[in-house]
Parts: structure tokens; C-alpha cells; sequence
DNA sequence: ATTTTATACATAAGAAAATTATGTATATTT
DNA sequence: AAATATACATAATTTTCTTATGTATAAAAT
């Protein structure tokens, strides 16, 4: 694993923003997903992912709904009414981090 | 607190690109100017701080310098040759960070 | 035909990085 | 005189991750 430790805590934004968008998606296509849109760049761990997702769960911002496809079990997960609200907060956080970052990166072009 | 979980991991990198800047801080004054970049959305704690500036100086990456100023200790850190190499690294990190990051919050604006 | 890789989940042990709480001490402001 | 600001520090705990390990099926490679 290449990753650097810039990700860490920004795995729950990751999840609650794929899930915005495309609905609902299991584990290991959350994992790929990322591995693409990233060009293989951040690969996250299921040591990492699983139980990021169960907490997620548990604090009522996830559904998950079992299903077996091609004889293997799939989790797929969405986001509950509760976790779409919660998913704009972590975005608009996410864009101020963003921004915040590229100031003390850049602080000539922050104006 | 107001920060968000995302700023967890990006301490180190901050106080690099800031002492590369500056040439030479203390951890207070570090605080302080994060938190004025940062419009006050950024406070470091100081038990963040303070192990992470001891950290980066076992590592070989900053020099300190005890000075008395007003009565009062002041520790201010720089950047050794080792630490300059690095932060050139840590930065282009941040960088790509960055952009992976925007590219999953608006897939759209990514080509 | 058998081994390896890919798909798909899970958890436990340990490390890393933070928060929270607490402590010392001086200077300034209310 | 009390509260806030400046300036350092560390210990206990929590959060989040990595690493390692485990189960099981399907597909690809040797």
C-alpha cells in the first residue's frame, strides 16, 4: 500500500459520497471504485472498509440489503434518509478541508 | 473543537510546509497562524502539537533553538537539510491528495 | 488438473495519530 | 483579583488505520 496517512479520516466521506452517487454499491466495488477513480492510487484496506461500514451502520447512516449473485454473497449498502443529510454536511466539510489545505499549500493564490 | 476528522494525518505536513515558509516557528506561533489561515476552522491542540514537533525532530527532519523571550521559553523549530528534501515530497503527497480527493467529490470536473 | 488470482465477506492484534484532561509558569487584560 | 493569553509538556483514552488471518466461490493461468 502506497498510501500516504493524508487519507486517514477521510474514509467516511469517501463511502457517504460513492453511495450518493451511485446509489448503492457493495464492499468490494467501493474498493474498486476508488482504486479507479484514483488510478490505482488509494487502495483501501478491508481491514479499513468493513468496519467503516458497520459503523456507518450502526449510527443509522447506512442500510444494507444481503444479496447472492453468481453464488457469492454481496452487502449492498445506500445511504438512509439520516445519512443522505449528514452526506452534505461531510461534503461541504470536506470542500472548506480542501480549501484550507490549497491556503496553507498556496497561501499566494488564497483571496 | 470544530475540526473535522479529515485534517487527522495532515499535522506533519502542515507544520513542514509552514516552517519551509516561515524558515523558523515555536508551537504556539504554529497554532496561531493556522488558525488565522485557516479563519479559525482549524485549531491544533496542543496535545497534538507538541508530540508531533518532538516526532519530526527525533526523525532528524527539525532543528530546535531555545530562546527566552519577554521572561517567557520559546522553542523555535526549523527545517534541517533533510527535513527541506522531505517536505518536497510530503507536499507533492498533499498535492495529489488533494486532487484524488476532488475528483470523488465531483467526478465530473476530472479529465 | 492444479495452482494462482479475483471476488466477497469478516475480525483480531497492534500501531499511529489524534482528543481530552491535566500540569507548570509568566504576562496581560478585565 | 480573576480571567485570559502566552508557552511549554505529558498521560490516558479514543479513533482510525495497517497488517495478518480466516472462510468461501469463481475464473484464469500454468
Amino acid at each position: 500500500m502506497k498510501n500516504s496517512q493524508l487519507y486517514k479520516g477521510s474514509l467516511n466521506t469517501i463511502i457517504m459520497k460513492l453511495l450518493e452517487e451511485k446509489g448503492r454499491m457493495y464492499g468490494y466495488e467501493i474498493t474498486q471504485k476508488v482504486k479507479e477513480i484514483t488510478k490505482g492510487e488509494l487502495n483501501i484496506t478491508e481491514g479499513a472498509l468493513y468496519p467503516a461500514l458497520h459503523k456507518l451502520e450502526a449510527e443509522g447512516l447506512l442500510d444494507v440489503e444481503v444479496e447472492k449473485v453468481d453464488n457469492r454473497l454481496r452487502k449492498y449498502y445506500k445511504l438512509t434518509e439520516k445519512g443522505t443529510a449528514e452526506t452534505v454536511n461531510r461534503l461541504a466539510e470536506l470542500e472548506e478541508f480542501i480549501k484550507n489545505m490549497q491556503t496553507i499549500v498556496n497561501p499566494k493564490l488564497s483571496y
